[in-house]
DNA sequence: GTTATTGCAAAGGCTTTGCATTACG
DNA sequence: CGTAATGCAAAGCCTTTGCAATAAC
């Protein structure tokens, strides 16, 4: 069950003119612990959204994004994900089931021991890839 | 002026049975400085080797990757590039014009002060997006 | 009423695939 | 000869775009 009351006011607190498509695809993918794809997002908000067409997602997402309650993600191999967790963390990629999970901060410590100079950092991405042992 | 011997004779050493195609593509490739794309690959390479399409270029450029002579990048917005350069190292992508440029290792330090269990890292990827200061 | 949002379908990149042709061992 | 590599064009994703219809302010 999905507070829409509470999406709603957290996108207007955003700047974000709310509709009914919008705050579907909101409260599902802004609670979802999964590292959903466009197309999932889709799918997972089309059967209580029938008027709901895939341009208006990837227009969500992306407003969703510019709007700094989304993060988009890009993983091996090209697949462009989202995730709802804003606090930074680091990302593993499971090579065999192409799995993502979360890696919390503390794994790997970024220490910038180097100065990088002459550049504005805006994000750093790491992302794991891997096999999960057995 | 590249030498086509010793690419050869590279290609050779990984198993990779060289043509007229992959020794043009690989003596480019494995050379170049930059983040190519595929399509780049094959506009780089195609005015010296008009035998050449497309398919070859994804095909050479997959088993460059397939035999470690060569490393697939997956660039933040979803675009995959090469890189030849081998040696473990990290990249910044300038918002502003897209490019993608190395920095080297030490620039951070990936410290595993939390140990990783049940994972198989066969790979760390980190891309740094910010924008060139001026 | 005027502006913003949506759906639809078409168009656009980029990459892969299938098959006939060509080159190689 | 038999196998491997290539070219070509078509097909496949995934994503964006244009425009008319709809809904919101």
């Amino acid at each position: 069950m999905v507070e829409f009351a509470a999406v709603t006011k957290r996108l207007k607190d955003h700047g974000i003119q709310p509709s009914a498509q919008r705050v579907a695809v909101a409260a599902w993918v802004l609670q979802t612990s999964d590292h959903p794809s466009a197309d999932q997002v889709f799918a997972a908000v089309r059967p209580s959204q029938a008027m709901l067409s895939r341009a208006t997602v990837y227009n969500t997402l992306h407003l969703l994004v510019e709007k700094g309650l989304l993060r988009q993600l890009t993983i091996a191999g090209g697949r462009v994900v989202f995730d709802p967790k804003l606090e930074p963390h680091h990302h593993f990629v499971d090579d065999d089931s192409g799995e993502v999970s979360d890696l919390p901060l503390e794994t790997f410590r970024l220490t910038p021991e180097m100065p990088v100079t002459g550049i504005d950092i805006r994000e750093v991405e790491v992302v794991v890839r891997g096999r999960r042992q057995r």
